[in-house]
DNA sequence: GCCGTTTTCGGCCCGACTGTTTTCAGTCG
């Protein structure tokens, strides 16, 4: 079965190859499709049946035809060509840290060396002491280089809610002891990317020795693997490298602008300043030697005759076109989250402590919880929330915090209608990785609900996440965005906004602070476009009260 | 191989860092 993310797969395989072959341009045309094909939401096989293949970015002439031949066959010839001439071990070296293109090629050709196993035997042999451009600190460099490689696949991507603690620790880690002025994460997590490869931390000092000396010494640094006069990088003790920059004041919004990235989005907006005759890089606009800005991203933005764009939405998806003509529309921030749909409390309820949960609610400037008080535990149990607690909960909470209370319902195994009357709406809860979502007039029942706990991260729950979502449509619930295996990401978010969905976002109210829960499923809604009017829990109003127009769809 | 209100040909981001070098090549992000 032909998937968008195997055609990207094998595009970034042509490109490895290419690579190793010197060919200059064509590898980064081949990586600019697959990072396409990756970020489309629809099959790669309805856009071939419209004819529309050449409108994804990236998609020219002869990779239409290479596109269509793999819809048609599961196979791309040319991929199949390239392996023939280059041994897969050699494309395999370019994932050595260190050891790119130019190296792979040398090793295979003049010293005949096709497999990280050989590079290895041969370091050990020590057949490239005496070859040019390979001194002992070279060799020593690449062996530890080769050994990390066959050890483990390094550079694994983190998922964004386990890297979040992890940033928000050397944040703070450097905020107190560094003097560091403004700290900010940029790359792939800022624009809130569903798993980050490393982090890129940027920070303003004075001093970039002392901040370089406190980031080396915190306890999760394993390793420094480099250090400059404006970068350093480390080795965390769990394998994620990060990067510290250290810039001046006035190229802070430069510099921000150009690690968040994305690559793609950085090429438009660099070509676009051309056109005007500017020239942008981290340190600012120039006007010939004349810095025109560089303090602050809106700054830098503005020189170009753009507005500020959402890091969110710098994946080079036409927002650089509608910043040139105005304001972008706003898109849902912390502040306009109102209340949370779907709260649990902790299976012992009876017992827990409901003011953690009031106060946290209240710090977030929550009007309304939705709190579970009838589905299933953890375990797959069924649970009810004592009436004592809820009691408590009420008391606790005063006039201003107000409770509704939810059922989560299994479907389609689950209770259809009785009980409408106690609760205030109801949480779709699909049983696991189901596939078959009931006829949506079994879904029509309920006077509001969310589907929840879908997941997507592999191609039985991308199925699965996409029958939902239409049954979610037919239905006329919302649906939740989030972190984790058990939520629909952003790309997904993006999906269901198009079908014309709302999103429900989690606060992450009832998880200590400090949880990414609510800041991350925040940047996937963002990332997704959605305003404020798109997320259901951005209504001021409890859906029960303002909302019952949500079911008639 | 892609792309284009200056181009259907001739561009394609560019600066930091390292190592091996005596002025630069390779890699990375």
């Amino acid at each position: 079965m032909p998937s968008n993310t195997e055609a990207a797969e094998i595009f970034r395989g042509i490109a490895d190859l290419l690579d190793v072959m010197g060919e200059r341009f064509k590898p980064e045309a081949y990586r600019r499709a697959a990072r396409s094909l990756e970020s489309l939401t629809e099959d790669l096989s309805a856009v071939a049946a419209r004819g529309e293949l050449r409108s994804i970015p990236g998609v020219g002439e002869a990779i239409e035809e290479k596109l269509r031949e793999y819809l048609a066959s599961g196979k791309i010839a040319y991929y199949d060509r390239l392996r023939l001439e280059v041994p897969p071990g050699v494309a395999e070296m370019l994932a050595i840290p260190g050891l790119g293109p130019k190296t792979a090629r040398r090793f295979w050709v003049e010293l005949g060396i096709e497999t990280p196993d050989e590079l290895l035997a041969a370091l050990t042999a020590g057949r490239l002491s005496g070859v040019k451009g390979f001194g002992e600190k070279k060799v020593a460099q690449i062996r530890s280089a080769v050994e990390g490689h066959r050890a483990g696949p390094a550079g694994a991507r983190l998922p964004i809610e386990v890297a979040y603690p992890i940033a928000q620790a050397l944040v703070q880690g450097l905020r107190e002891r560094a003097g560091a002025e403004q700290i900010e994460v940029a790359g792939s997590f800022r624009r809130g990317r569903e798993t980050v490869g490393d982090l890129d931390l940027l920070v303003t000092s004075v001093d970039p020795t002392r901040a370089f000396d406190v980031f080396s010494s915190l306890p999760e640094v394993r390793e420094v693997r480099l250090r400059g006069a404006t970068k350093e990088t480390v080795l965390l003790t769990n394998g994620l490298q990060v990067d510290l920059r250290v810039v001046e004041p006035a190229a802070f919004g430069a510099a921000l602008q150009y690690f968040t990235g994305s690559k793609d989005h950085n090429v438009i907006v660099r070509s676009l300043a051309k056109e005007r005759g500017l020239r942008v890089n981290e340190y600012g606009v120039y006007r010939g030697d004349e810095r025109l800005a560089g303090r602050t991203e809106e700054e830098v933005y503005a020189a170009l005759g753009l507005a500020w764009i959402p890091p969110e939405l710098r994946e080079a998806r036409g927002e650089v076109d509608l910043a040139a003509q105005g304001p972008l529309p706003p898109l849902v921030s912390e502040s306009a989250l109102r209340g949370d749909l779907h709260v649990h409390l902790a299976p012992d309820a009876e017992a827990a402590s409901v003011e953690p949960l009031v106060t946290s609610a209240r710090a977030r400037g929550l009007a309304y919880l939705g709190l579970v008080a009838e589905g299933l535990d953890d375990h797959g149990r069924p649970f009810t929330l004592p009436s004592k607690t809820q009691e408590r909960l009420r008391k606790a909470a005063g006039p201003k915090l107000r409770l509704h209370l939810v059922r989560e319902v299994d479907v389609p195994s689950g209770p259809t209608s009785a009980g409408r009357e106690v609760f205030d709406w109801t949480v779709l809860r699909p049983t696991s990785r189901a596939p078959n979502p009931p006829p949506a007039s079994v879904g029509r029942a309920w006077s509001l609900a969310v589907v929840a706990h879908v997941g997507s991260r592999d191609p039985a729950g991308a199925e699965a996440a996409r029958a939902w979502i239409q049954f979610a449509r037919a239905v006329g619930t919302a649906v939740e965005v989030g972190p984790g295996p058990e939520r629909l990401d952003s790309t997904w978010a993006r999906s269901a906004l198009e079908t014309g969905l709302s999103l429900a976002l989690p606060t992450g109210v009832e998880e200590p602070t400090g949880s990414p829960t609510g800041p991350i499923a925040l940047r996937f809604a963002r990332r997704a476009g959605a305003g404020p009017g798109q997320v259901r829990n951005a209504d001021p109003h409890a859906p029960v009260s303002g909302g019952r127009k949500a079911a008639a769809d």
